[in-house]
DNA sequence: ATTATATATTAGGTAAGCCTAAAATATTTT
DNA sequence: AAAATATTTTAGGCTTACCTAATATATAAT
């Protein structure tokens, strides 16, 4: 069994590497957790022992399998229990982080796989990210963003980049909620800015907010 | 803050000061926590370092009122998860015990209060025993065992004392369960074991069993 | 290709929470 | 009330997971 700091340590290499082909740096870990990077080596050594992560001096983690798996399984609870916050409790989107981070250690197969159940084996979390299967599976789709769109091209809103409160709090306010369509009509020349269209309205966003917004073609 | 480990040991000293006036013991508290004695003293002096316990060397140590309080939260939530576990995952009333000790420990007013209305609002979980409110205030009945009955008398069955799996199970397969009548009708004389009428139905069950169940007179 | 800078590791230290063994105090027995 | 026994505390160690400061390696700039 692993400790709460192995499992900490294992999720974010497993989040730190989805956009980078080689290892993960002692550094970024050691900023993404708040912590130290001389914490971070000796973490590193122990989960190299274990298997989890090949770790080689001076080049950084990457996961094994076996590694990625397990983080899998993290993610798979910390996105069950987001999406119960939200579904069973009245959470709002930018208030179940926190919480879904404590509770994703907890340890009972039982208890991860009657949630799936009683939640009706949801497939996205409340953010739009996919929810790994009891086997640590996970079908990642490339994500595409807003900004990459292309003027008249329509797309649905599936995701969320950066998943800070301001920004789902941004959201909430415009009113752009997860599975909406968006409609690229025009793009203003000076600053890159988007006007789009959703369902009835019209209205403009950053090419800040676009790129922090996944969408699928459609 | 508290640790897991200050939590513990006063949930602790909390359950086993129900049945003594005087100050709980550095040996039963290291019993019931499967730690030893030494570790025990440790954690006593910081306890009442903080105020939660008052501590006095070689005689044991008894809540404060906001040790009590804190107790109280504590074992809130616990009973808390378990009705959340029996009532919508599924869970017999055996299996509850491990999962919801770990999820006591979850940070968050918000969770616990929202998880009460989720449930709406119960008074017992599923072993009978009382859920204190938010502020950590619980009504304690003084319990009356079916042993204590006397011929002729009925009880409703409100809680045990011994929630081991085995005694769990044994009651089930006797089809006994909380809320149910059961009435006194006889009892041996050579080993004090009782007739009881339950629905439809007799049984006789041993005096152990019996003072290992809670009733109400009615 | 050196030098400067950024990044990572090692060495050594701290606090929490556990342990065993020895010493101190309480309790029970005679 | 003294001796025997049980209980509790203290002393000193260990492990995990942090930290800072010093050193080593890698990368970027000249």
């Amino acid at each position: 069994m692993l400790s709460l700091s192995e499992e900490n340590h294992l999720k974010s290499i497993f989040h730190l590497s989805i956009n980078s082909e080689d290892g993960v740096s002692t550094n970024s870990i050691a900023k993404n957790l708040n912590t130290k990077a001389s914490s971070v080596t000796e973490m590193l050594k122990k989960l190299n022992e274990k298997l989890l992560i090949v770790y080689i001096k001076y080049h950084g983690a990457q996961l094994t399998e076996l590694g990625r798996k397990t983080a899998l399984k993290i993610i798979r609870k910390h996105r069950l229990w987001e999406v119960f916050l939200v579904e069973k409790l009245g959470f709002k989107w930018d208030e179940v982080h926190e919480v879904a981070e404590q509770l994703e250690h907890i340890q009972s197969e039982k208890l991860t796989n009657e949630l799936d159940k009683f939640l009706n084996f949801p497939t996205h979390d409340p953010h739009g990210d996919p929810i790994p299967n009891p086997a640590g599976f996970i079908k990642i789709i490339p994500k595409l963003k807003l900004s990459d769109l292309g003027i008249g091209e329509t797309g649905k809103f599936i995701g969320v980049k950066d998943s800070s409160s301001a920004f789902l709090k941004y959201l909430d306010k415009r009113k752009i909620s997860l599975g909406c369509n968006i409609k690229v009509l025009h793009q203003e020349e000076f600053d890159q800015s988007l006007h789009i269209g959703l369902d009835e309205t019209n209205l403009t966003i950053s090419i800040k907010s676009a790129s922090n917004l996944y969408i699928t073609k459609i």
